[in-house]
RNA sequence: GGAUGGGUGGCAGAGCGGUUGAAUGCACCGGUCUUGAAAACCGGCAGUCGCGAAAGCGGCUCGUGGGUUCAAAUCCCACCCCAUCCGCCA
């Protein structure tokens, strides 16, 4: 969330921001609460401090009908601060309920408008593949292969759940060694994280567990929820810290099973394993000093290229637009990877992102810093990207390296791991 | 799942109804001493909200929420979390 003094004095700011979001937070109403609480705030103080120093009084009070009569005087004045009290709680839940809906601030470079307005700002180094033949999509690429079973995950978990199979999962652990070994190698502690969190974790990260419309599975009986990505986990690990700034820039990356309910999005690219309940993931997470994170950013981008051109895959970098950007990215870049499967003749499709979050994330979990030399503490930046999506590389790796007799390479980077170059049957 | 113990400032750790927002130690910052450093000594050092140009003043905060009281870190109730041991288990 933003600073609620920020918001309260910078009320056409933030409205003209909530707009270019689609956010319809009622900034106004935001500000006339908080200028009420702050009111009211200040009638509690004032009664307060005279309790208080009618309660000293009392310690000291020469008789005991001096002390009852200061008594009574207490009893009032803490029964007029009961009563608004009372109401200062509505109103500042009201206000705080407000405050958390309006999303942060935009970079002002992002373009500007809905999904449409994003702007493509970089392309991989690999080219767009030709195949002389008719290329498959993943899912019939996969059939051809046993490297999948649709079937069983039906079955066992429901539509949207799968089994890997044989060199799928050689590719899934490959993948997984292949983003690790390059974070480490640039810096990242490697850390596997909890699937589950606390509801309070995923609040503070930003998500929306057991609303109407979560994506979030939540445990029945417990207060915790499967997690969406690792950001949610690698968020929460520095829940209510105070980094030394010494110790920032800190990089982390973290490996997890993603699940996601995916409600609404039936019927639009549901096929196969580009949108499923679960996945595996590596995060890269990030804590930074608020001038650190905009270099942080585009380093986080940069190495989600070059693990997409170490892949050999083609894909194309997006600055996301104002509009599409979601609550906490103050902005954000797609990459897509080319997946010649998809649509009539091939389509974009986004395996990667990487948010800068600025402190909007940081001020609900409580992470800060100190730095020497200045009184208190600030607010840390936090960011995020993908390093790998399984799933979804899985997707681009399939449908990019098919062959014409059905067999598919193994992109070069990874067949150390898988212990193969050709994947047939 | 069962049984204990525990949640207090950056950390460790006292306090167990009234100048306690909180002893003490460590860490940290400033100073004295020193050629420099260490040690020693002296001083400073919680967060947050509100008012104020500032100095400053005031409120709230001892896991969370309620209750008792003029007054709660301290008493009562509920809840949450953590640790250890036992059981079960990859």
């Amino acid at each position: 969330m933003l600073d609620r003094r920020f918001v309260a004095d910078n009320v056409d700011l933030v409205t003209a921001n909530c707009r270019q979001r689609g956010s319809s937070a009622d900034v106004g109403r935001f500000a006339e609460l908080d200028r009420l609480r702050r009111q009211m705030q200040a009638d509690v103080d004032r009664l307060n401090h005279e309790a208080g120093l009618v309660s000293k009084s009392i310690a000291k009070a020469a008789d005991a009908a001096e002390r009852e009569a200061r008594k009574a005087e207490g009893r009032r004045l803490r029964e007029e601060v009961t009563a608004i009290d009372g109401r200062l709680a509505e109103i500042a839940g009201e206000s705080e309920e407000i405050l958390r809906a309006i999303p942060n601030l935009t970079h002002p470079d992002a373009p500007l408008g809905g999904e449409d307005a994003a702007v493509e700002v970089r392309r991989g180094a690999t080219p767009i593949p030709t195949f002389d033949f008719k290329p498959l999509d993943h899912v019939d690429i996969g059939g051809r292969l046993s490297l999948f079973d649709f079937d069983a995950g039906a079955k066992v978990a429901g539509h949207g759940f799968y089994f890997l199979t044989n060199e799928a999962v050689l590719l899934e652990l490959a993948l997984q060694k292949y983003a690790v070994d390059l974070l480490m190698r640039e810096g990242f502690t490697v850390m596997t994280t909890p699937d589950l969190a606390r509801d309070t974790i995923l609040e503070g990260t930003g998500f929306m567990p057991r609303g109407p419309e979560t994506q979030i599975y939540s445990i029945t009986g417990s207060d915790l929820s499967l997690v969406a990505t690792a950001e949610i986990t690698l968020g929460g690990a520095m829940h209510e810290r105070i980094f030394e700034a010494e110790e920032l820039p800190l990089k982390l990356c973290g490996i997890s099973h993603c699940f996601r309910t995916e409600a609404g999005a039936h019927g639009r690219a549901t096929r196969g394993l580009y949108r499923v309940h679960q996945f595996t993931k590596v995060e890269m997470f990030a804590y930074t000093l608020p001038e650190q994170s905009e270099a942080m950013h585009l380093q986080l981008l940069d190495l989600e290229c070059r693990l997409f051109d170490g892949l050999g895959i083609p894909y194309r970098v997006i600055d996301t637009a104002s509009g599409d950007l979601g609550g906490p990215a103050y902005r954000k870049f797609d990459l897509e990877a080319w997946m010649p499967g998809r649509g009539t003749a091939g389509e974009w499709g986004e395996v990667t992102s990487t948010s800068n979050c600025t402190d909007y994330q940081a001020r609900r979990l409580g992470v800060r810093y100190r730095k020497a030399g200045e009184k208190g503490t600030s607010f840390a930046h936090t960011l995020n990207g993908t390093a790998v999506a399984i799933s979804r590389a899985i997707v681009a790796i399939l449908e990019n390296y098919q062959q014409a007799d059905g067999s598919v390479r193994v992109p070069e980077a990874l067949v150390a791991w898988v212990g193969k170059d050709t994947i047939t049957r």
